[in-house]
DNA sequence: GATGAATGAGAGTTCATTCAT
DNA sequence: CATGAATGAACTCTCATTCAT
């Protein structure tokens, strides 16, 4: 067995996204993370010190996930009036590609946000979309096509909820209404529904 | 010491709920179930047999007490044109005023709605509203407000995952947008944009 | 629910014995035996005790039911060179159409007969056959046709462990020797094995 | 502290043969196997996995001890005449050397050989000494000796029935008969019943 | 750096027994 | 006489963590 501390460290890290997605930080087993990262449960304690601190990292890291492709779109985008439906389509695009995020959003929300709270660096990793909104609010209102009074923080916290909650109930809901979340129609009109909403928001 | 065995179950389920909702079912412990019972732990084994059928009473249990809301929504709403303002407001103070059931409906989506799949019974709890919005599209079609192709099931899930986005990320977004939800102007535009997505569905 | 204390005793003592012959004293449960004997639990503690004494009085009834067979067996018997056939047959008869007998002795045994010692009056529940035996091994010698060195003991043992050793064994050694114990040329095989034994030990 | 997986998980063993051999498994304990074991209760989990597998290995175990003297008789064995007194005095030998068999083969008796029956491998550990005795009936009747029609597998079950049943009764009935089973002669006496029996059955 | 044997606290569950009704 | 709600101790089993190797 070869031994290399980078890879180790990374390996335990990808198996800890997996778990604690899964199985939330109670319901997550620190044996079950060694052997799917294929190395010893003392290697865990080693480089991370405890189940708690290992959740932390999963945390951090998945923010970082999101915070990168946010970094992309605040790149790319160039017009105005399509800035909005952009988001909300890359939003969903990266959660329907990533649902261990979506998962561990939740677990974390259960958890009251202990983690995120006790990680300052967390605090500042919406600053680059919430500039980039509120950038944007500012000029639409200049150009004269948003208006006057919009909350950027509102729109933001519009765009994300309004993705997320696509996913976050996609286990119940389609039991008790009957639907399949699957079907592509569906999703395009949610989508339309969260892009009418801000747009709507912005507009009056 | 008093014995009742109808007070000691509702005790029990009432502890339940709480202890479910606020870790989860990995995270709960039988023994703080118990405790805020005021009971003893065979209690909970006699009257509900396992930790897992408790908790799957309890999410029987909490499905009930949104179906009332709905049902109550259902007999009273007479204008079309408000009905949907109607409900998401409804669903927003229910939201609100019962923080568990948010955290209940969050812990079985991660727990991928097992229990739920499990209990025939609620594959209709959500009937009712269901079909008081077919009726209302296919009676605002008529009258020629609503769009022909809109989906009533489309509407239904807008209607509760639009409200249900406001709570399920309350704890991780507050910190990472540095936002406040309790303050009411932020609680309004958010009531709005879940309105003005979904009457511009039916329109459309 | 009528009240009958005699009737709901003696359902209770039928129950203990299906119950104790069937899982022995540690894996017999209170709440079985109460609800096989129609009965509720606290009449078990009322009229026995505790589950020990309501053992206790399972195995002196046992020990009755053998008596009473054997009581028979010497009030009728007047050959003396058939007694030993007689009861051989009468024993394999008696443990052939009594399963519960033959457990319950086998865990009154691996538990050290403890209940047995517990209780004096047991002491003498087997002197009727000892008496009988050894009044037929004084006959038999001065008749000329049993030994001189005869010990009558030996004879009772033999007798009942003969027996006893078709039936201790009934699961395992059908199992590992690939034998049906419930082929009648098989039995008379092993009663021929016995009887003959016995019959050796008297006449050398 | 020494770590030494081998011999904590021998220590197991004998520890798990000492308990369930005493108290059955309903009576037995495995908080009192791991004391006796000089372990953690855990390591018990991690080497059996539970408290039945444990079972099922000490019952296997036990087979294997009796399999081992019964592989050395076949070996010696030279002489028919005496193969039946050889038999039976390394029975009673073994199981006089051995109580903890004895009782272990009676508790599997009572659970209605569940393990045994589990235990595919176990179906042939008898397989040797029924070959033995099988091919020495032969070579009895080509030479005479021994009767036409004698079923070799009823000369075995009386061989291991007939040892078996002077232990198996060995705390009741010195009791209820007023016996020493410690006494020489009346085990000689014994040993010579269960002689006779068979070797009448094959003469006859 | 890496292993896996070992630990101890605590989890869910059972059960003989008691006691208010 | 009879019920069944309630108790508390003890049981089997789990798991985060430590440590000798």
């Amino acid at each position: 067995m070869e031994r290399n501390a980078e890879r180790t460290k990374a390996n335990i890290l990808a198996a800890a996204v997996a778990e604690f997605s899964d199985k939330g930080f109670a319901g997550a087993r620190v044996d079950s993370i060694a052997e799917m990262a294929g190395c010893n449960k003392g290697m865990i304690y080693q480089y991370y010190g405890s189940k708690e601190h290992l959740y932390d990292e999963v945390i951090a890291y998945e923010y970082q996930t999101l915070s990168n492709i946010e970094a992309e779109i605040i790149q790319n985008h160039t017009d105005l009036r399509e800035l909005i439906d952009v988001i909300v389509d890359r939003y969903f695009d990266f959660l329907l590609r990533h649902p261990d995020f979506v998962k561990i959003i939740m677990w974390e929300n259960l958890n009251e946000a202990r983690s995120v709270k006790a990680n300052p660096s967390l605090e500042h990793v919406k600053a680059p979309i919430i500039e980039c909104i509120r950038e944007a609010v500012r000029r639409g209102r200049r150009e004269g096509i948003f208006n006057e009074n919009a909350n950027s923080k509102v729109v933001v916290f519009a765009l994300i909820t309004g993705a997320f909650s696509y996913f976050s109930n996609c286990h119940t809901l389609p039991v008790v209404l009957r639907i399949d979340l699957n079907n592509p129609e569906f999703l395009l009109s949610c989508k339309q529904i969260v892009k009418a909403g801000i747009r709507s928001y912005l507009k009056k």
